[in-house]
DNA sequence: CCCATATCTGCATAGCAGTACAGATATCAG
DNA sequence: CTGATATCTGTACTGCTATGCAGATATGGG
């Protein structure tokens, strides 16, 4: 991993090297930089949205009826839930032959509605021109 | 892109056929679950992790700066400021032969505040063990 | 103990995403 | 106009990720 770079390489070409120095010690470390960016990476998948979105608003739910209602593979279904268990994100909870899912805690619910509403604000006529 | 399956192909074998489509019926179109994915997709790298933290805190800042900030090479930054203008999540501001950047609105600050709590209260002691 | 069912796991493959390097563009100073 | 600086863009490469298939595991019924 490449970053040689703290601030040394272009030190004197900073316009405002206080603010940057500020700034850089304000910024969370790298594990927890690490942590949030594997989190978002859970969220960045439409299977796995509509995983969490199907638990959202069916509380708990055995592994076939989940892949029913986000309309995905058994297989596909069952490797997505292993990634969101073992993150955390989702627990199981076993009867009989069945697992039953359901969400761990609440942050997922509040996650997806700040992006819901931002894609509904900033979404008025796609992705902006880059000039 | 297969998807074949929406409900037929294990629909005799489902616990609760009723409740499932009900969630079915409840899940974002599909359009929008896939704008939820790329917003989050956006916020799933440590680099634009750090970018969009360097300016929640430093507020408006040049790509120099920016750069510096977050530790990264100033192209890597170049190119992760295009996506994220793209996007929408960042605007720029043109002042001589300086592009300075800043955030488009507040839903980043919300988002990177519910996903911190998440992983300060998931991340107990690493990924769950599968079984 | 044997079978059927529900779910899990390992592996291989295809596609995407992040990065670095080189060159292009734009603005300002003189 | 010419050169210097700040930023952008195109391209190639590398590594990760999502997915399907086949086989494994676990539970309950008889």
């Amino acid at each position: 991993m490449p970053e040689p770079v703290a601030i040394d390489s272009c030190e004197l070409k900073l316009v405002d090297p206080e603010r940057v120095r500020a700034v850089q010690a304000s910024l969370p470390e790298a594990d927890v930089v690490d942590a949030l960016a594997e989190v978002f990476g859970l969220l960045s998948d439409p299977n796995r949205l509509r995983l969490l979105a199907s638990l959202l608003e069916g509380g708990e739910l055995c592994v076939c009826d989940l892949a029913a209602a986000a309309g995905m593979a058994e297989s596909t279904t069952s490797h997505a839930l292993r990634l969101l268990r073992a993150h955390r994100v989702v627990k199981a909870r076993r009867a009989g032959r069945m697992m039953h899912y359901s969400l761990r805690d609440g942050h997922v619910r509040m996650l997806l509605d700040v992006a819901l509403e931002h894609v509904r604000h900033a979404d008025t006529a796609g992705p902006e021109a880059q000039r």
